[in-house]
DNA sequence: GAGTGGTCTAGACCACCCT
DNA sequence: GGGTGGTCTAGACCACTCG
């Protein structure tokens, strides 16, 4: 692990030890260099990264301040998925309705580049979260990049299958969401009515290779999800 | 402006003009360093914010490409508001239905963290895209922010009012969303039936010293809006 | 092994905030 | 004016990819 990467989680670590809150200011940039024995650089990348992140804000000629906490009962919307997840507020389950290996879709095949005769890793999932229904998963994963599932493996967190196991790195991703009224399928699995409103989702994940492996469509029970997402200017 | 902000900017028209496409190789190092005349480094801090952006992906060993564009006709929920917003890509309209001096309610108070006796602007609008009602947008902004409002400011973006002729600079925002069934009064206003679903997101905007200055409401239309956000690892 | 991106440093100079 | 963050450079060395 690099440098830079220490001293972020140290930092942010720090941050959580002393209670700092909200205005709180951080050490000077020469303190934290003879803190953490490194060149200014170091600190400046560390910081940029805690400020993309949402953890603090950088006032020029001022100093380092400690951004508000969210709300707590909210999922971040930008690492709902398989990254770093803060899952630890959350307690999350799966119910595998299906795995199977299929012969894709035109649409699923356009989105993940599939080859003509490639087939793919159909995964169908009810998701819990503090043992409320959550959302109804559907994924696609391709055969050349995850040659084996099973419903065992389907229980447990897939991302983490893919990263550990299988040793790909899972790079950045695409969503598009809009709302809409259940249908009759879904407002079932769901345990809602028909026309209730639902947050839909597609999602698009790629390798660090830049490939797109897995295709998924979630559909949010809209008692049981509420998201934040922190955004920074420009 | 700065160096690596101008290297931003022209490595993006530059994929804009040259028609570049998802997948496609960027120069290396080497030569963006010698055609924009800058060091390594400066290369390096424009394209990890190209990263950031979502325009490029980098693999190391390998080289610096083109990430894929975006469906079009979704709205960047990330910029959706003041910041660099795509507006080129839809028409935007607002309709002003209240433009009021208040007392502030508790609950807006207590996210804007006003003082005890101090007053707000209060702006209700109704937002178009593309000739169709996009949202009803409830706004609050501090008069000691904001001293002067009036209903021809906020027929225009309220965001660049704010920047340009106010000096003050929006810095980054907290969004919190979730999924509900419109009532009477918003159904009217979108044109909709009650009990309809609709995205209803709440977003409080900090300036640049870390003050927040603005909080709104806003309630989408469920046919007329969808949106898309790309997501980075760590 | 050659090419290419990633990390890190020391140091110079600039821009901004505060009193 | 003193303190503090922001930008930029040249150069060293590391890590990964690919033929």
């Amino acid at each position: 692990m690099s440098k830079y990467q220490k001293v972020v989680e140290q930092i942010e670590q720090n941050i959580i030890d002393n209670h700092l809150q909200q205005g709180d200011k951080l050490p000077t940039f020469q303190d934290l260099m003879k803190q953490y024995d490194v060149s200014k650089s170091t600190i400046v990348k560390a910081l940029n990264i805690l400020e993309k992140r949402g953890v603090i804000y950088q006032i020029q000629g001022s100093g380092v301040f400690v951004r508000r906490r969210k709300r707590t009962g909210y999922i971040n919307f930008l690492e709902s998925q398989g990254f770093t997840a803060d899952l630890k507020e959350f307690q999350m389950k799966s119910k595998v309705l299906a795995v199977e290996l299929i012969q894709p879709s035109e649409e699923v095949r356009a989105n993940l580049k599939c080859e003509a005769e490639e087939q793919v890793y159909f995964v169908k999932r009810l998701r819990f979260i503090n043992d409320q229904i959550l959302c109804i998963e559907e994924s696609y994963y391709r055969q050349k990049f995850v040659p084996y599932l099973s419903r065992s493996i389907a229980e447990e967190s897939l991302f983490h299958y893919v990263e550990k196991a299988l040793g790909l790195t899972i790079s950045f991703s695409d969503k598009y969401l809009h709302v809409k009224k259940l249908d009759e399928k879904e407002s079932e699995l769901l345990e809602l009515e028909t026309g209730d409103p639902a947050l839909f989702v597609e999602e698009l994940f790629y390798l660090s290779t830049g490939e797109p492996f897995d295709f998924s469509r979630m559909v949010y029970h809209y008692e049981h999800s509420q998201f934040f997402v922190q955004s920074n200017g420009l």
